[in-house]
DNA sequence: TATTGTTATACTCTATAACTATA
DNA sequence: TATAGTTATAGAGTATAACAATA
């Protein structure tokens, strides 16, 4: 196992383990599965006619309805990119602007049957695909990646 | 902890589980834990005046010096997007073509100092936000997380 | 006055097709 | 002829500033 060498880190602290050497390989082990996670994710979106945000899009829509503002929030990106990005789902079918009963300001975001349709299609393609690569990795491994890597997204997610 | 619960998956087999249900938990966690990392990431990068695609370029280039189309098929993209990828980067100075000596129809990409200078600033602050997020987990976790991840990035960085 | 979504603008990212210069 | 990088083009993603409708 080389999990816990040294990457090349300016330095070369190979004798002993300086405070903050474990979090740089956790970054680092991060930022290396986000991109692969992202070359593999945006190969399955492709495949479906999607771009990658559109894909992201719709799978934010899945359990739940943001306002515009909202959405915004979660794809971290500014307001008005929402606003084309709905409307080219919208004129594929896929999503539709829902009013807000309670603020008439306020547009909601929602899956038509399609769109539903497509997020289940775009789940279960990328389930194979991490199924196929991963079964080389223990049972074991990869129920323990499940539940940490859910609980290091909670974290992420967490403010500030 | 609640990691092992049923999200929403249609159906709700929350009783026995269903051969295959492991997949969709850890395909799940993935991408959930790919959109945290790009959103931290992303923010990352944007600080320092950079895309998230120009801060994933320079990460590239910190150990290799990669042909146009070498560095295609690391990014994920198309060979076209190379040449103005490299451009943007080259016209601040973080960049620099190489000709290969070998092939006079190939460039490589490498870094200058100052695109050094600002990898190794994009990661110290990468590993800062991470570390400050994560360090409710306990250190045990977050040392699996770094092995059982990085394991799974090399699963899934292979063909197919 | 403050907020929500929108538009206008400019720049970046992306893929397809056609090109050039090498091999 | 085949390949590496480039250009032209078109569409999509991105942020800033200014705006209309609503709160």
């Amino acid at each position: 196992m080389v999990e816990s060498v040294n990457h090349g880190l300016p330095g070369g602290y190979d004798q002993g383990m300086r405070p903050g050497t474990e979090d740089h390989d956790l970054a680092r082990t991060l930022a290396v599965l986000h991109r692969q996670v992202a070359l593999r994710y945006g190969a399955v979106a492709r495949e479906a006619g999607l771009t990658l945000q559109q894909a992201e899009t719709l799978c934010r829509l899945e359990r739940s309805t943001p306002s515009f503002g909202e959405l915004a929030r979660l794809l971290g990106c500014d307001k008005t990119n929402v606003t084309g990005l709905i409307d080219r789902l919208e004129r594929r079918g896929l999503v539709r602007r829902d009013p807000d009963p309670a603020d008439r300001r306020v547009s909601r975001a929602a899956l038509t049957d399609e769109g539903r349709a497509t997020v289940r299609r775009l789940s279960e393609r990328f389930a194979d695909v991490v199924a196929e690569h991963c079964a080389t990795l223990p049972a074991s491994d990869r129920r323990s990646l499940a539940r940490l890597g859910a609980a290091a997204a909670r974290a992420l997610e967490e403010a500030p």
